[in-house]
RNA sequence: GCCCAGGUAGCUCAGUUGGUAGAGCAGCGGACUGAAAAUCCGCGUGUCGGUGGUUCGAUUCCGCCCCUGGGCA
């Protein structure tokens, strides 16, 4: 497939303004906006997951918001043929797509990051998986010491998820994770005409509008929504009800901790949350992305100019 | 006013029989290839309430003062 052309990638940490930005551009360029975050596919995490409103929506198309049954295990594989799907269909045609949201391994995957790899039988991710849970990180580190002792080189012991993933690729494909990972993967956007911004807000600020959000999330009614997620009983293991806010919340719903308690959680965990984004956009991102920092005065996102070079 | 208890990191607290101190949480830095709002790694950031005294040396012992709880009046 053809990559799409002129794409504009808009990154930034949870409540950094991306989606505001993003209306506007779609709007000045006749764009479309695809949701390029994890958690905002979920149809029930609504309020939660701040994603845009109904005016947006109608204002501009957006695509990929809340498609995504929260039953359903998720993966960046998955968004990626999703998105690759999406650029396919006739109305998007001409149209400029612009890609927000705060996952930095979907835009890796986006540009082309993410090498092909086989199908996982659910037998076999459900076996690791267990094996996980049971035997705990190291041993299953040992595990794959002698499974793959390339792949155990470069894994910390304490790291399960990574090591059950290498351990599934190994037992589903006999071939090394490493292996895999060598091969290149196709862009779905044409590095070459795309547009990157990344903004990068004052860390303090951010915080406190991460306070202010979350409070908001709940009087507009949080609660009701952890309710509608809790009566799916879904596994809590599962992506969905890992959103930030939902164990929290939970535990007030069942009575073993006050709303203020939940809250002030909720807010932590949020801003421990915007420290790895920020981690992960400043140096993941290299020099073709433009780093943007909001401007107070003219209330308008600028180039951080002092902090780009590198 | 008197009597107790306490004042140590941003918070909750441990500790030093006198040699300038350490846990958890918070915070900061980092990693990141189909769970990524995930997962993992690293880092103490300090007038030990103040002030005098004893001492080679005081956060530690003694005096006085200040502050916060609780009790008695």
């Amino acid at each position: 497939m053809k990559p799409a052309e002129r794409a504009v990638l808009i990154a930034g940490p949870t409540a950094s303004g991306k989606s505001a930005l993003a209306m506007r551009i779609a709007e000045e360029r006749d764009g479309v906006i695809i949701n390029t975050d994890s958690m905002q596919v979920y149809s029930v995490l609504n309020i939660f997951t701040a994603r845009p409103g109904p005016e947006d929506m109608k204002r501009i198309p957006h695509y990929l918001y809340g498609h995504v049954d929260p039953r359903d295990l998720y993966s960046t594989g998955s968004w990626l043929s999703d998105v690759s799907d999406l650029l396919k269909r006739p109305e998007l045609e001409g149209r400029i797509p612009v890609f927000a949201g705060g996952t930095g391994l979907y835009f890796r995957a986006l540009l082309g990051g993410l090498s092909a790899m086989p199908e996982i039988p659910d037998r076999v991710r459900q076996r690791w998986r267990y094996r996980l849970a049971e035997e705990g990180a190291a041993k299953l580190h040992r595990v794959l010491r002698s499974a793959d002792p390339e792949a155990a080189l470069v894994l910390k012991p304490g790291d399960g998820q990574r090591i059950v993933r290498a351990l599934e690729v190994m037992d589903a494909s006999g071939q090394s994770i490493l292996h895999w990972q060598k091969q290149r993967g196709e862009p779905l956007i044409d590095p070459k005409t795309c547009e990157r911004l990344v903004i990068d807000p004052d860390r303090d600020k951010l915080g406190q509008t991460i306070e202010i959000r979350f409070v908001d999330m709940v009087q507009r009614g949080a609660l009701a929504e952890v309710q509608k997620l809790l009566a799916l009983e879904i596994d809590p293991d599962m992506p969905s009800m890992k959103a930030i806010g939902v164990r929290e919340l939970t535990r007030v719903i069942e009575g073993e901790i006050t709303i203020e308690v939940a809250i002030e959680r909720a807010v932590i965990a949020t801003r421990q949350y915007a420290k790895r984004q920020a981690t992960w956009f400043r140096n993941q991102c290299d020099q073709d992305w433009r780093r943007l920092k909001f401007d107070a005065d003219s209330q308008a996102f600028v180039p951080a100019a002092d902090i780009s070079g590198r």
